[in-house]
DNA sequence: CAGTTTATACTCAAGTTGAGCATAAGACAG
DNA sequence: CTGTCTTATGCTCAACTTGAGTATAAACTG
């Protein structure tokens, strides 16, 4: 009896965002399935986790990660395909998958990489709600997880409430940080791609732009638990700024808070909130590039990261 | 070149709690020397890492968890010794080290095992601020931190503002959750045991109550985790009532929230806080074992969970 | 210059929070 | 059986925060 080794594999999703959307770094496999940055732990040259993580992502996309925060490690069986994509590993090893999450300023150039800057909405379309709720919510996916909910004799119930919670039907609300929660249940759903591909189970039977673009591996549940870490810590610790170049206007800050959120902002509380937070200074500068009046430019007050209070930017819905 | 094998210890940090502190469930090394219930995930025989822990913890205490969260997994060199504690593992192993948080509203019977409930604050004395700011914060730990920051040429004023922030130093505020935080802090200031025994450096100078007991491997660190992400949990999310037996006085309730934080607080407005939120009930039944008017009895409202809302205490300081 | 776009100041009611006063209802000492 | 101690619980009040606007300013466009 020999005993089966472990493998430590390590994934980067690494966040840009502009008004539009926010951006992960990915990267391609044979096929031109999307994943993430990844790569083996390697228990003799890496000191830690995050050094391994950074020489990684380095290595594929030329990116050099700045702010990085572990985000959960994943042990459970039969979520990922070591074969397919780590060619390295010792066959038959048990792969444990450690996630991390990064943020950067800037989509730096990386066409010399197979890698692109993917918008991360197309990996999660239910996520979206700055134009309203998406349709697809309604359409596609409430009817599918009401059958897969009908389906389960005694869990029925139980079934039902979970997809209530997670996707706000049935008057509950829509909360953003349940973005892995959302996923989770897609995936228990047999919805997922990923689900049928890790399993033997049937194929989803909705049309694929309602499930979102799947990603190799777990990767699609990083990203998601990355989503939701991020929505959340976003209001109670300054991490923005690592999204922000120097000077930004408040519109273009509130538009990259937007963006992450899923959710529009109401404008004239979002600035009272900042004046009050203390986070952010008026540089006396001000930019006519935003199509009308101009707007004065600002940065984050470093300083404030001295000062122990550190809350995060307010949300006020609108 | 043969490969260095990967070994990963599980480690539970269960938590029960009265009106007089927070208990965690430890075990004694051959020395004598606290530590978590722990032990090696079976890549062939745990088909995930929660399963592995409930098991390895239940054969060194008896105990069956209830709820449980993975905190964080920790798999820097140096910090643990693979030797000592884990007599099975591959000798010249890397070992990284998953700790879990796990909740209870009992302290179980463990006298058939080597395991006792002990105060988390024999491990941590400077965390107790029920009974105002602890002593030996100002006369013990500060000047050995600065005598620490003065040794360190350029990094000094570094290493100064990051102790006035963890400790709460010179005015500035002192934030329960940076458990961690602080704990790091001792530990590379030299201050903690651990780091001596860690390291080849002498031994801390200051007396061994300040610097609360030790305990193997990185299990100090874990608890050190498990402290702050419990602390912050609490305020957010219903979680105290995985402490609270199934009915119970406010004033019980608070209690364990006070000694979960370390913090005192204002009785009135917890109270409003609570009514508030709904997380809670009144029976309509009194008790008069608290020794002066009856007290009517709460329960969790277990309704809440499916209500989507899922606030958790409000903590008014007092 | 009328209309559009974005920026920014200000208002107002409703709700929340911190702090504390006041009263109630038991136990117990004398 | 009265006064005192203890804990429980109700209530007030001012300061502040929040949601939802209204109002006005300063650019650009045709």
């Amino acid at each position: 009896m020999t005993a089966t080794p472990i493998a430590v594999g390590l994934s980067a999703v690494i966040v840009a965002a502009d008004g539009k959307a926010p951006y992960i770094l990915t990267t391609r496999d044979a096929d031109g399935a999307a994943g993430l940055p990844h790569g083996r732990f390697d228990p003799k040259g890496h000191r830690t986790f995050e050094l391994g993580l950074r020489e990684w992502v380095h290595a594929q996309t030329g990116f050099e990660p700045g702010y990085v925060e572990q985000l959960y490690t994943f042990g459970d069986l039969g979520r990922e395909l070591p074969q397919a994509e780590l060619g390295d590993a010792p066959s038959g090893a048990r792969l444990i998958s450690v996630g991390y999450l990064g943020l950067t300023p800037e989509r730096t150039d990386i066409s010399a990489f197979d890698a692109v800057w993917r918008d991360w909405y197309r990996h999660f379309p239910w996520e979206d709600h700055r134009n309203g709720r998406p349709d697809l919510i309604d359409t596609a996916l409430a009817p599918a997880l009401r059958t897969w909910s009908d389906a389960s004799g005694k869990n029925a119930a139980h079934r039902l409430s979970r997809a209530q919670l997670a996707f706000g039907l049935d008057g509950q609300p829509w909360i953003e940080e349940r973005t892995l929660e959302r996923y989770e249940l897609l995936y228990e759903a047999g919805l997922a791609p990923e689900a049928t591909r890790d399993s033997n189970r049937k194929t989803p039977s909705l049309p694929s732009a309602a499930l979102g673009e799947p990603m190799i591996s777990d990767h699609r549940r990083i990203l998601a638990t990355a989503m939701g870490r991020l929505r959340g810590k976003i209001k109670y610790r300054p991490v923005v700024f690592e999204l922000m170049p120097d000077k930004f206007t408040l519109l273009q800050l509130q538009q990259v808070v937007e963006s992450i959120l899923g959710q529009s902002l109401h404008k004239q509380n979002f600035r009272r909130a900042l004046n009050h937070s203390n986070l952010v200074i008026g540089l006396g500068v001000f930019t006519q590039a935003t199509g009308g009046r101009p707007a004065e430019l600002f940065r984050f007050r470093h300083e404030a990261l001295r000062e122990g209070h550190l809350p995060g930017v307010q949300t006020p819905k609108g």
